[in-house]
DNA sequence: GCGATCAGAT
DNA sequence: CACATCTGATCGC
């Protein structure tokens, strides 16, 4: 692992190219207006929005790239000197705007940088990106998987996305005398408040530097600064918190909305109405038309009234651990990565993923879905390991899984996001 | 004094 | 629980 080829989300230097799957501070930490080592490769969308987080930035070093084309770079190896052509495909990765994963091919084999992603198994952009990995990849496996592994672990299950959108909508219809505030961060779930606004035809209000993203994107003019034309607030969520809405409800009868795909199985509060929440008869058990036609039940159990007024709602930009699951499934790994390691229970993904071969599966869990215990094959090796338990706490720190040799990382907290790619990275 | 980096809070 | 972000302390020049 001498010299660097190229680099995903991670800005030292020393690579002969840069990509970037988003715009989110945790992919672009190391980055700034005064970049200079080297071209830095992003989609249209990403590029669209880059002055606003970095106003001074020399464009001659941005490199635009389609979604769904492959894109052919001579580089030169990092041990010979001698030249190396790798190819790469922008792929989407439908988190926030912009996002994209990034496949390439070289002579690593193929790579496949995830960045972070949603998988949802039904849509018009998720099947379009199913497809164009499918061909891109035409018969080839993976051979290194950097994988968003955010929520990799059976007890994150949420709805799509559509589901939850209408259980926001829901929420807010039936509070129609109520202020509603919404925790959002400085980019992603637009989708959410467009579909607020079409459904319940109301204008939104977010903060003066989010209505720049949201020109910068190009969304109709329904948001808005002017606070007396909505009782709707999307509001960072940074300035959240049980304190500011009490704050809130001391003036008008507040209620905050936090789109997130944490499950909330239990609260760091003690007061009462933390299981689920009751909308009125009228709207219980109804069932929604999704996109490609299916009907689907608006659950509201998975809705959760946290506080007095807070509102917990299952959306997420990260994909749950059975889209992550059918993702692993679909690529074929050799070799798997987590590219979030910055909790202090981090786990590696192939933990919970080994799991599926664990011998002992039946005598664990409760946690697990009978359609997560299915088979699932890698490279047709399927290896027993000896994990047993529910994973956080496991002392083992190596394991053997398909040959490929895992470990758990130590540390608490993870200093850089994003990979350097070498001309050897070959599987472990 | 300023930007970069880190710890801690939310 | 964690994500993504902010604030404020500390470091290096």
């Amino acid at each position: 692992m001498e010299g660097g080829m190229i680099s995903v989300d991670q800005w030292a230097k020393g690579s002969q190219a840069y990509f970037l799957t988003h715009l989110h501070s945790d992919h672009t930490r190391g980055l700034s207006s005064t970049w200079s080592n080297g071209p830095l490769f992003c989609s249209r969308t990403t590029a669209k929005l880059f002055p606003l987080k970095f106003p001074d930035f020399n464009f001659a070093f941005l490199r635009i790239v389609e979604i769904g084309s492959w894109h052919r770079l001579s580089l030169s190896s990092p041990s010979t000197g001698s030249p190396a052509s790798i190819q790469f495909m922008p792929i989407d990765a439908f988190h926030c705007p912009g996002a994209v994963m990034f496949l390439f091919r070289g002579v690593f084999g193929h790579v496949l940088y995830t960045g972070d992603f949603r998988w949802e198994e039904t849509g018009e952009r998720s099947v379009k990106a199913k497809n164009m990995l499918i061909d891109a990849l035409n018969g080839a496996n993976v051979d290194v998987l950097y994988l968003d592994n955010t929520y990799c672990n059976p007890v994150y299950c949420f709805p799509i996305r559509e589901v939850a959108t209408q259980q926001v909508i829901e929420i807010i219809a039936s509070h129609p005398e109520h202020d509603i505030v919404i925790g959002i961060d400085s980019l992603g779930k637009e989708d959410l408040l467009l579909e607020i606004s079409r459904c319940l035809k109301m204008k939104i209000w977010v903060w003066p530097e989010r209505l720049q993203t949201m020109h910068l994107l190009g969304y109709p003019d329904i948001f808005t600064t002017r606070t007396s034309l909505t009782r709707v607030r999307a509001v960072p969520r940074y300035s959240f918190s049980i304190n500011t809405l009490e704050g809130l409800n001391a003036t008008k009868p507040t209620i905050g909305i936090m789109p997130s795909g944490l499950p909330w199985v239990s609260k760091p509060f003690e007061g009462k109405n933390k299981k689920g929440f009751s909308l009125s008869v009228a709207s219980k058990n109804r069932r929604i038309l999704t996109s490609n036609g299916t009907r689907v039940d608006l659950n509201m159990r998975s809705v959760e009234k946290v506080q007095n007024h807070i509102f917990s709602v299952p959306y997420s930009d990260h994909s749950c651990y059975r889209e992550i699951k059918d993702f692993v499934w679909l690529v074929k790994p050799y070799n798997v990565k987590g590219i979030v390691s910055m909790s202090s229970c981090y786990v590696n993904p192939v933990y919970y993923l080994s799991h599926l071969f664990s011998s002992n599966r039946a005598s664990q869990s409760t946690c697990l879905d009978p359609e997560i215990c299915e088979e699932v094959e890698m490279k047709g090796k399927t290896k027993r390991t000896n994990f047993t338990g529910t994973g956080r706490k496991k002392r083992t720190t190596e394991a053997n899984f398909l040959g490929v040799r895992i470990r758990r990382v130590s540390i608490l907290r993870q200093i850089n996001r994003g990979v350097k790619i070498v001309e050897c990275d070959s599987p472990d």
